[in-house]
RNA sequence: GCCUCUGUAGCUCAGUUGGUAGAGCAGGGGACUGAAAAUCCCCGUGUCGUUGGUUCGAUUCCGAUCGGAGGCA
């Protein structure tokens, strides 16, 4: 593989660097964000706009219906596939988002992904954990994947659910499945980058702006749109996305616009931490600090940084 | 000017029939392999407005005082 990634938290400039490492290696951007995948959601996931995707092309954005939802495991064979292709022109993929997930599907060799989800089991043991308690499904995934149990807390449903899925559709603990996925590392040929801020405070007027930024830009009109089209609260991928659920509220009349601003600047700062954390402890990033780096040399770090990559992994043509 | 209510964690508020206090939100930390912008776990000392009094002991009762809200003039 011949690509370099750009992750990191919301409001670092993740897609700003990624179009510019794009121009200067004759690149192409790949989406790695979960909800830029879905048609439908523009402003408030920040998606590129129209002159970004002119100045390089762009892939795996709206590629999914946000009723059909869509998962780490499709976004993993989809993006190797628009990768490869990528490379088979001859130009390096840049690959740039903060769903840290999505990335590991991309990075690592996960061996039980080619499984398909299971929604009758899956519907099954939420129907089983409904009934009899988060404890009794806890309990039955101990019984058979002790290593999973005990690396997962009980209340955490979804989580327990899938553990026992994996047993179940496979015959084999995911535990194993883990420690098979990931003993060879991440695949070689591949560089990625993270951006961050070394000071909180500004990477919270950061986020500050950002949210300002997409109300202006009628992050409400499109709120009210997905509202009213029953998409804030059954569950899909608008329900979930930060920049949406925060102004139901509103949009029912119970509160000021501002409050909803407020509350979407709140969201999106605890998302940031969220990430951060997962960012934080990835042993295969090589961090870029925002707020001690121009753009020109985070840009020229970046460039180097895959140079370097390419030449040990013996990927270079 | 008089009367009533109110002053407790960054915010909104509980509470202690007198033994120095607790929720939600905000905040901090962490986990994470097919919903991941999701899901889940852990973390609460704050002159209980100030000042006198009663009491073994007051944030809790009483007085005064300062701030806030309302009512009557």
């Amino acid at each position: 593989m011949r690509a370099v990634a750009v992750c990191g938290a919301t409001a670092t400039g993740k897609s700003k660097l990624a179009i510019r490492i794009a121009e200067t290696l004759n690149g192409e951007i790949v989406n790695c964000d979960s909800m830029q995948i879905y048609r439908g959601m523009e402003i408030g996931t920040a998606k590129p706009s129209p002159a970004d995707r002119a100045r390089v092309p762009h892939h795996m954005f709206d590629v999914a219906d946000i009723v059909d939802g869509y998962s780490a495991a499709e976004y993993g064979e989809a993006a190797r596939r628009v990768i490869d292709e990528i490379e088979s022109r001859g130009h390096v993929s840049v690959i740039c988002g903060g769903t840290g997930l999505y990335l590991d599907a991309v990075v690592y060799d996960n061996k039980y992904s080619v499984e398909d989800g299971d929604a009758t089991i899956r519907d099954e043991l939420y129907a089983y954990a409904a009934q009899n308690g988060a404890d009794a499904l806890h309990e039955r995934l101990a019984a058979v994947d002790k290593a999973s149990a005990d690396a997962i807390h009980k209340n955490n449903v979804r989580r327990v659910a899938r553990a026992l899925e994996i047993y179940i559709r496979t015959g084999r603990p995911k535990s194993e499945w883990d420690a098979e996925s990931r003993k060879d590392g991440i695949v070689p040929g591949i560089a990625v980058l993270g951006v961050r801020y070394r000071d909180r405070e500004r990477h919270r007027t950061a986020i500050r702006k950002r949210c300002e930024k997409m109300i202006k830009s009628g992050l409400v009109d499109e709120a009210r749109t997905l509202y009213e089209a029953g998409m804030l609260m059954n569950g899909s991928a608008a329900s979930q996305a930060i920049g949406y659920k925060e102004f139901v509220p509103y949009l029912r009349g119970e509160e000021t616009i501002d409050e909803a601003g407020d509350r979407l600047y709140y969201d999106t700062c605890r998302y940031a931490k969220r990430q951060a954390t997962w960012f934080y402890k990835k042993d295969y990033i090589k961090w870029l600090y925002a707020d001690e780096m121009s753009e020109d040399e985070m840009l020229a770090a970046a460039v180097e940084y895959y140079n370097e990559v390419v030449k040990t992994s013996g990927t270079a043509h």
